[in-house]
DNA sequence: TTCTAAAGTTGACAACGTCAACATTTCATA
DNA sequence: TATGAAATGTTGACGTTGTCAACTTTAGAA
């Protein structure tokens, strides 16, 4: 649209999400700042206010952004031509943690963000249940198929939701690498672990099998 | 020890602490600043560095505090005098979700903090596993009274840890009051929710019985 | 009693978020 | 085509922050 050195640079929001995501994935949430963003970008130090009025603004647009990639996610796993819909329940979950795992700074934007917590623009709102709704999708694909329970849906997609979203906060944070927490998992995956590389799939496998069959002991 | 208005201040490292949980919580994480601290105890902005070598290592000692104060309200859940142990375990899932809720910036600050992700002390790692320990402690209890399945108790306590955390996470982040998520949940909680008031309890208690009784369609 | 280490202070610096005032460009409309 | 408002970008400035270096005061061990 603009030439290299027009007064405006035509596309300078996007940009500056791009390069706010790359500061991001490469030296950690703290490092952005306004500032240096337009500088990266080659605009002046305020430029970046003439698109969002404030800092939290902009994590609100790259949070919207991180759900709307998610939501990309869940749905290619939803849609895959499988005919188990079990299958494609936990396989939406595994892409779930999987996310979550490859792009933990982003991640852990969309959630656990104090700034965020009372300032969420609708659109964030929007984006956030939508991603939701991919879970739920997964769930009443279960149950149209009596392969689930007919408890409500929304329940149960809740606490798949929380499910995932526990195990993916809990890897980001490496807390569960640590000691105890896999103690007892097969020795392939602790020696991953141990290695500093995780199995998403075999992590999500052992916990959905438990939240499938339940914990209760046969009597 | 020392009195009013020696140069030494006595105890600084724990008043250090307490403040900073004090502005933590009327005005939230980012308004913590070091200089503050040491302005606000009455002694110079310098001072917090000859306890703390930096911000990160302050919020380290704040998450341990943490993880002290969840592990006593889990033990007291475990502790309680009743027979049966799947309601001491509920009980227990149900006290760290409560105490999470109650201490939302704090629990913050003791997951999904980037800024400790790499540099967490010996310290608050022991003190996280501790509280693992109280949830394993629950389960096995459970599998002693052959209430719940023999499976690995380590497995057990991670997948209980993921649900008992993620819900925390989306009741402290907000995103589980907003449209959908609880949805089909009795009339009255629904109006709780839209109150503004949760009633922890009801929540975690559905998805600790679906966790107990599993989600497979009884065939 | 003396000396060292711990604890607290002041001065300084660069980076940050953000505001106000100003400059340039775009684009609809007269 | 001319024009004026709205959008976009710039510079200067202010107060706050984390943190370092160099200094002072104090407590406690030798």
């Amino acid at each position: 649209m603009a030439t290299k050195k027009s007064y405006h640079h035509g596309d300078l929001r996007k940009k500056l999400l791009e390069t706010a995501l790359e500061i991001i994935s490469e030296d950690g949430l703290e490092k952005v700042s306004m500032r240096k963003l337009g500088q990266r970008i080659g605009v002046s130090r305020t430029a970046p206010y003439r698109h969002f009025a404030d800092k939290s603004m902009l994590l609100c647009a790259i949070a919207e952004q991180g759900h709307i990639k998610l939501t990309t996610v869940l749905k290619n796993a939803n849609r895959q031509l499988i005919d188990d819909p079990l299958t494609r329940i936990r396989n939406t979950g595994i892409g779930y943690v999987e996310f979550a795992v490859r792009n933990p700074v982003h991640y852990r934007i969309m959630f656990g963000n104090e700034i965020l917590e009372n300032q969420r623009t609708p659109e964030l709102v929007q984006a956030a249940e939508t991603s939701f709704n991919e879970l739920l999708y997964a769930v009443k694909a279960c149950q149209e198929e009596k392969l689930i329970k007919p408890i409500n849906p929304y329940i149960i997609a809740n606490t798949l939701w929380s499910l995932t979203h526990g195990t993916s906060m809990l890897l980001i944070d490496g807390q569960i690498q640590s000691a105890n927490a896999f103690r007892g998992m097969p020795a392939m995956l602790q020696t991953d672990i141990e290695a500093g590389e995780i199995d998403v799939r075999k992590i999500f496998e052992y916990k959905s099998d438990i939240l499938f069959s339940g914990l209760a002991a046969e009597s």
